[in-house]
DNA sequence: AGATACCGGACAGATTTAGTCCTGTATCGA
DNA sequence: TCGATACAGGACTAAATCTGTCCGGTATCT
């Protein structure tokens, strides 16, 4: 659970890369080669980022991929839509848009700003972020004090889905 | 991907169900049928909470479970921890500690963090959090700049695993 | 042309999750 | 003491996902 498939793994990783050289492309064999990635599957998230926008393919010899735009444009949250879909936590707020419960479940609706929560942080992480290893090197606890969790959610800005 | 499983969304429903009972007891079969779950699946789920010491169980006639703590005690993320084990985002930091990259993958560091932030909002969250719609009824860009991801990262508090 | 690369669907295998079943043990109440 | 109630927990099946492969097709550069 909570766990980040493999496939929007290597498309974090590709797009890292890919950041890294922002004029060139680079071919899905190279950035497989790269980081030993499994070259066809590599090959089908490549794909649907382009399908999704975020990176463009350039065919023909001495092709490949090169991002659609900067890197600081490109959200966590949006690779892993791309790759694996609508994020979804729980099973309530989906398809039919409701299990059977819905109305006496006490759970739906706090857990849906859990969800929110989730969703904001992985929306503002960008793939730019995954370039540097940040400055300050071990994240520190600056707020001794837990925050509460109402604090957080009301700090966040709506994302869809 | 990012999604809770069944099990633990069990486990939440009849945590919070527990919390709004705090001197009571109640069954598996009544907590089942209140919300519609598979009975045998929320049995073990609940022992599974019990093992933890989230839960007392009491056997024999009129029996059943109740919270050995306070519900502002329970974080959600123990809960899940205790149903689904522990929550892994990459693959890259878990088992053996590192796949053959780790070295030249720049990727595992800031996913790393990403982890963290996550855990941490799941870490903040109380069954209490469970029971009460909140008073601010919908949560609002109080925020209008997206608050650099870096200064969240900085506001964590040490979250193993 | 011919070589290089992307495109995209179909498909097989492995892993995870969901849900069931069955035997055993502890406790309460009559 | 007997019997009903309820938890304990392992073994097992089925369904859903995820991982990874294969292949025929198209676009582009030299
Ligand atoms: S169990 Fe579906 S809405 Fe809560
Ligand atoms: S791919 Fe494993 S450490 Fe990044």
């Amino acid at each position: 659970m909570l766990k980040l498939t493999k496939k929007a793994d290597y498309g974090l990783i590709a797009l890292r890369h890919l950041a890294s050289i922002p004029t060139a492309t680079a071919s899905t064999k190279e950035i497989a080669d790269t980081y030993h990635l499994p070259v066809p599957l590599l090959a089908k998230v490549l794909q649907r980022l382009t399908q999704t926008k975020i990176l463009i393919s350039v065919a023909g010899t001495n092709g490949g991929y090169r991002l659609a735009r900067d890197a600081s444009k490109i959200s966590a949250l949006e690779v892993v839509r791309a790759i694996d879909g609508p994020v979804i936590l729980t099973h309530c707020f989906t398809d039919h848009g409701s299990c059977d419960q819905s109305d006496n479940c006490t759970v739906r609706e706090p857990l849906r700003r859990v969800h929110e929560a989730i969703l904001d942080v992985l929306n503002r992480f960008t793939i730019d972020d995954l370039a540097e290893p940040v400055a300050q090197p071990r994240a520190s606890k600056l707020t001794p004090l837990p925050t509460p969790l109402h604090q957080v959610i009301n700090s966040l800005q709506p994302v869809s889905n």
